[in-house]
DNA sequence: GGTTTATCTGAACATCCGTTCAGATCAAGG
DNA sequence: CCTTGATCTGAACGGATGTTCAGATAAACC
């Protein structure tokens, strides 16, 4: 008995990747096997090796994914460069707990998993995390610029805001006693303050 | 042949929980085996359970051993209540960012690892967590009381505060262009005006 | 110096691991 | 309706896993 009935590579292959996304970040990479994520999907092991070449580029390819689609829906979003540096950090604040609230598994693998990535593997996604900081970071100065920030370190800042906002995955839950929307108002005030030019 | 010259249970158990401890922070709980640990102390397998019933135990020793030290510390170095709020949080800002960076692998595994805790260890580990969020949540009530925080949400903010600070241990090396007392000053800096009413 | 005892070795246990592959199965195309 | 090819099964591979334990060893004590 093989290849169940209405079984297609369509279906299977996004089946793979989600239930290998929710069991690693439930567990981690290195304590689930090929066979937890096989049974997850209700297939053999040996089924997975039709969508992925092995295990390792399985975890690479969820987090090379969810690091692009992070930069694209940024790009995306991003206000014109017209536009004030404190409504482009204003924006960035609320895309980031946006984007990442709704996407807590991938943040989650992308952020713990970064040492059971091969060498060449993690020098790709850092590469793609320092664009990200970039980006944090261009605000920052081009609030410098303009006279509205203060901020001494721009890079230091960015990564502090960015392990500010993310932070946030830690605790929130939906159907709390905040709204998502409630949240992101209640961190800009925070940003807002930390790099405001008269404190 | 066994016992090898001059081994002592005082120098093989700290042994065994610092190489535990540098591995788990390197590879990842489930990726480290007990082979390997022992091969790093320079011992059998076998020999590692005259110092731990087994490996989870070890785990959460580990990390129990961090908290509780860590809540020490901050006991030892808080000021005393009488002293202004601002001054317990800039006392509480360079604390956390010395004791973390001091300890990087201990504060890597304290927070990686809690999924690999079983539940019961697992709760201890939270309610101490839980303790170090309340005691920055205090200083920042305190500081609402005296009227020179505006702090909107005291928890949130706690938790926010210590995502900051423990981001230091993402890009922070000794001997970088920043010295960690120059380091401190720059996120005080960010932490005072987060916090000020003044906006 | 002989005895005791903490400490460690080396082998064994059942179980799981990632990966491969020949062969079975079934949906789609002619 | 028959063939083709994508998809999946089930078994197998060598090796690694956490843990146990009888026996060997050497430091400490009388």
């Amino acid at each position: 008995m093989a290849r169940t009935q209405g079984s297609h590579s369509d279906i299977t292959g996004p089946r793979v990747r989600e239930a290998a996304l929710r069991l690693f970040a439930l567990h981690g990479y290195a304590a689930v096997s090929m066979r937890k994520i096989a049974a997850e999907v209700g297939v053999q092991a040996g089924a997975l090796y039709n969508y992925t070449p092995d295990k390792q580029t399985l975890l690479f390819d969820l987090m090379r994914t969810h690091m692009e689609d992070l930069l694209a829906a940024w790009e995306a979003a991003a206000p014109a460069p017209e536009t004030g540096a404190a409504a482009a950090l204003e924006a960035f604040t609320r895309f980031h707990i946006r984007f990442n609230t709704r996407r807590a598994d991938a943040v989650f693998v992308s952020y713990m998993e970064l040492r059971n990535l091969e060498p060449e593997n993690f020098n790709v996604i850092e590469g793609l995390r320092r664009d990200y900081e970039t980006a944090a970071e261009a605000i920052l100065r081009r609030g410098v610029a303009e006279g509205r920030f203060a901020v001494a370190e721009p890079r230091i800042a960015a990564m502090a805001l960015i392990a500010l906002l993310t932070g946030v995955n830690t605790w929130f839950r939906e159907r709390g006693r905040l709204s998502l929307g409630e949240v992101e108002t209640v961190y800009w005030d925070m940003v807002r303050r930390m790099v405001a030019n008269q404190g």
